[in-house]
DNA sequence: TTGAGTGCAAATCCTTTGCAGGCGG
DNA sequence: CCGCCTGCAAAGGATTTGCACTCAA
């Protein structure tokens, strides 16, 4: 399972500064909420909720609070896309130089996503900002489908189980 | 202003028989809460507490709880849709026959919306659900920009107010 | 040193739900 | 009539915040 890990030490090094740059500081809590980003497969998504699980699971000691805070503040300053699958509650995913730009289907019926890669939707984002005369942020697009009880094995995210997957 | 309510008296009609033959009672708080997406100008979205203020003026007396349910059952039943803008919480849009798929650019500065029209983006995603074999339902774009303060007053909707534009 | 960041618990906001009474079909 | 719907108020769940203490720079 490819991860962001082995290819992006040194990104990692570099965002440090970065945020150190911009007047953040950079404390353990927060580079062990980066850390757990770049430890995840490409594409995967986490929830407030299974963030503070996972962190729990590695003794970091990190309140649900902290963990709330610095969500906000990634999403804030461009680390981290919150995600909306039309449930109770947010996901946040890595934005990390190099990647693939990538859209979600979403299945009405089991609450499933799926990821997929489209540098049209891009394309067309681009288009449209330059067009308004808009500076072009962020380009997020949801298909809401069926996805018939097919490939979930091998598809299809679970977000509560976290089960990974090989688009 | 275009509405929906001159063209589509009829169809509102039709979507009463629609739901009371799924087995819904078609009661005067369903019938309110229709009524008003229906006179909505085109393109505009409520969140449930606009919605909800909206009936208190019309001294419609429906209760939060009610709005909150009727939503709900109109989203399921594919009346509504659901939108996400990143806020606190959803908004609500009308899905009507012979409408022109549209999506919507957020502001992240001052969090107001524009919606424009794409084909394109409905061509895709029938693609991409025809490759998978899902069963496409529903296809949102969403494009976080910086407005850069122009054009608020023409072409961006304050949720808030619920200001109207012309696109 | 110092004020940004944290943990804790209480608070807040949006949304849902239990229950008793109302009314659509 | 029957049982789906409603209003009310209380509950629920996600997220935020006040406060005193801690620690990164």
């Amino acid at each position: 399972m490819k991860n962001h890990q082995a290819i992006d030490i040194d990104a990692r090094e570099k965002l440090f500064q970065d945020l150190r740059g911009r007047g953040f500081r950079m404390t353990p809590q927060r580079e062990s909420i980066l850390n757990i980003f770049y430890e995840l497969p490409d594409g995967e998504h986490l929830s407030a909720e299974e963030l503070h699980q996972i962190l729990q699971q590695k003794n970091a000691g990190i309140s649900l609070a902290t963990t709330y805070r610095t969500l906000k503040l990634f999403v804030s300053v461009g680390v981290l896309r919150e995600l909306d699958f039309s449930e109770d509650h947010k996901h946040y995913e890595l934005i990390h130089e190099n990647e693939v730009p990538h859209h979600h289907i979403i299945c009405v019926d089991c609450g499933k996503t799926a990821e997929f890669e489209s540098p049209e939707v891009q394309k067309l984002a681009e288009k449209i900002a330059l067009e308004k005369k808009l500076q072009l942020i962020d380009v997020q697009l949801k298909i809401f489908a069926n996805c018939l009880h097919m490939d979930h094995d091998t598809s299809f995210q679970d977000h509560d189980s976290m089960k990974t997957f090989t688009p």
